[in-house]
RNA sequence: CGGGCGGUAGCUUAGCUCGGAAAAGCGCCUGGUUUGGGACCAGGAGACCGCGAGUUCAAAUCUCGCCCGCCCGACCA
């Protein structure tokens, strides 16, 4: 491992490395591998093509999901009156905190008979705002979606993973049943779990959040927890199912069959730009980027090498011979002929995290072939033209596998299962991760946990867990098995 | 939001103590030689020194206020 690092030190000089300051590092990637910037605005930041473009593919996925089983896209309000604000007691109790306020507007700066919140999610508006829209149980489920940006009034900022505007989706779906309700709320939690996983190539541990660590105005909230390299987990993406607590603020209720009226019970979920951080921060390396093919802006680079106009033009023709293969074969891949040396061209995808490199000289011209490098490992291999968009895809296929397995061993390295308080603080002390235990459920033992082990929480409750040993804090038996970690 | 540190060219920084013509490296532009892992030569452009006030004959430098960023803490369910 360390001598990995020293190697790879030689290829990209323009970031901290990981070992040296992982914080430091992270900052460094994102900025020079020109995914996002800070604004000049105190906690907002720009969000560049080459970050964007991995969000988009992020959005496409899983608009395609939830499209799927039949949900909607709709436009709801940025800002939200007052009034509807502050219905769910809970809720607001949760948000008020880091809620941003119009309350001036107009040339002459008037100040407004009634504050408008900017949204910091649409639970608020969207409830006063659907009840319209449903009367009868016909009009059920309502499954909605808006892809939008929101704004907390964080007061510590980090690119992509705490900003005080964000980029999301919100689901929001109203029921006839509880059941009903809570399916959808497991549902869109796996949907989470399969881009985390099938499409960011993360692991995730996926389960319940403790009472302490539920979502505000929710009666349980669903999670999916990735693990970074750096040993801290990250929650990548939530579903909260409201029972009938939201309905009840706001009064959105339908004809049953019975034609009784009946509150309706709803769920929402949501995911945001964070997972982009997620990314970098679950693959990179000391040399920047490592971008997961589905995701990936660009999964081929292709690097063509010569002297002279004659081998240029050379080179040209023949990768002109064989690009449109890739084109066909649905490859994100673009070829590098700016004026720099191919050392700088390597250095910079490097950077930017391309799974595959082509090098394409006057050599390969003559034999017919390409030299493929690849990210993860940097081994080069021939790879010939002929039949060259297939054999493509099946290299980005097997890369996004390899990168998956890669971090499900690191998951697996950096998990382990504890008994006792005085082991999980000890072990908390020397390193970070996963530590499995078993909670009696009392949330002053949580507390307990969070203060002795400085900072480490309940990352998820394992539902499918019955436990038979004893509460790591207290020894009383245990009613959960959760995971605990320090996190993001 | 508290405590500490910082902001000088696109980037990284020197200069500030002790006020007196704004510097360097990288990057950028032009021309040439180069090009299979970060080339070299020559020339050139680029900075209201974060913003605003004050002190002074004179402010990047001293004082005050504000803005932005970094680290630590609180907070973030």
């Amino acid at each position: 491992m360390k001598q990995e690092t020293e190697e790879q030190q030689d290829f990209v000089k323009e970031v901290t490395k990981m070992s040296d300051d992982f914080d430091r590092w992270y900052t460094d990637v994102v900025r020079k591998a020109e995914l996002a910037d800070w604004s000049g605005v105190r906690g907002m930041m720009v969000v560049r093509p080459y970050g964007w473009a991995m969000w988009e593919a992020i959005t496409r996925a899983f608009d395609d999901m939830i499209k799927e089983s039949g949900h909607e896209n709709w436009a709801f309000p940025l800002l939200i009156p007052r009034e509807y604000l502050m219905k769910e007691a809970e809720h607001i109790e949760g948000f008020a905190p880091e809620v941003a306020w119009v309350t001036r507007a107009g040339g002459s700066m008037e100040e407004l008979e009634e504050p408008l919140a900017v949204r910091p999610t649409s639970e608020t508006i969207i409830g006063p705002l659907i009840k319209r829209y449903i009367q009868s149980h016909r009009d059920l489920p309502k499954l909605t979606n808006q892809w939008n940006s929101v704004v907390r009034w964080e007061m510590r900022s980090r690119l992509f993973l705490r900003s005080r505007e964000f980029w999301w989706q919100e689901g929001h779906t109203f029921h006839a049943s509880a059941q009903e309700a809570m399916d959808e709320a497991a549902l869109t939690q796996d949907y989470y779990r399969q881009i985390a996983e099938d499409w960011l190539a993360v692991p995730v541990l996926a389960g319940k959040k403790s009472p302490a660590e539920t979502f505000p105005g929710a009666v349980y909230t669903l999670t999916v927890e990735g693990l970074m390299r750096d040993g801290l987990a990250l929650q990548m993406g939530t579903s909260h199912y409201f029972g009938q607590n939201f309905a009840r603020a706001y009064d959105i209720s339908f004809s049953n069959r019975e034609n009784e009226r009946e509150l309706c019970y709803s769920t929402s979920w949501g995911m945001s730009t964070r997972l982009v951080g997620a990314l970098v921060m679950a693959h990179g390396d000391d040399s920047g980027l490592i971008v997961p093919p589905r995701v990936a802006p660009v999964q081929v680079i292709v690097v063509p090498i010569f002297r002279d106009d004659q081998g240029r033009s050379r080179v040209e023709s023949f990768i002109n011979g064989w690009a449109p293969e890739l084109k066909a074969a649905g490859i994100r891949h673009r070829v590098d002929w700016r004026d720099e040396r191919p050392g700088d061209k390597y250095a910079h995808w490097e950077l930017k995290g391309v799974p595959l490199r082509l090098n394409v000289g006057g050599r390969d011209a003559d034999a017919g072939q390409v030299e493929m490098v690849d990210r993860l490992t940097r081994e080069k291999v021939a790879v010939p033209v002929a039949g060259i968009g297939k054999r493509l895809t099946a290299e980005l296929d097997g890369f996004q596998k390899k990168l998956f397995a890669r971090a499900v061993k690191f998951q697996r390295d950096n998990t382990v299962e504890l008994e006792t308080l005085d082991e999980v603080v000890a072990h908390f002390r020397e390193r970070s991760g996963f530590v499995w235990a078993q909670w009696c459920g009392d949330g002053e033992e949580e507390a307990r946990i969070k203060t002795d082990a400085g900072g480490v929480t309940i990352r998820t409750i394992d539902e499918k867990a019955k436990p038979s040993g004893r509460c790591v804090v207290c020894g009383k038996p245990a009613k959960f098995r959760v995971a605990l970690a320090k996190a993001y």
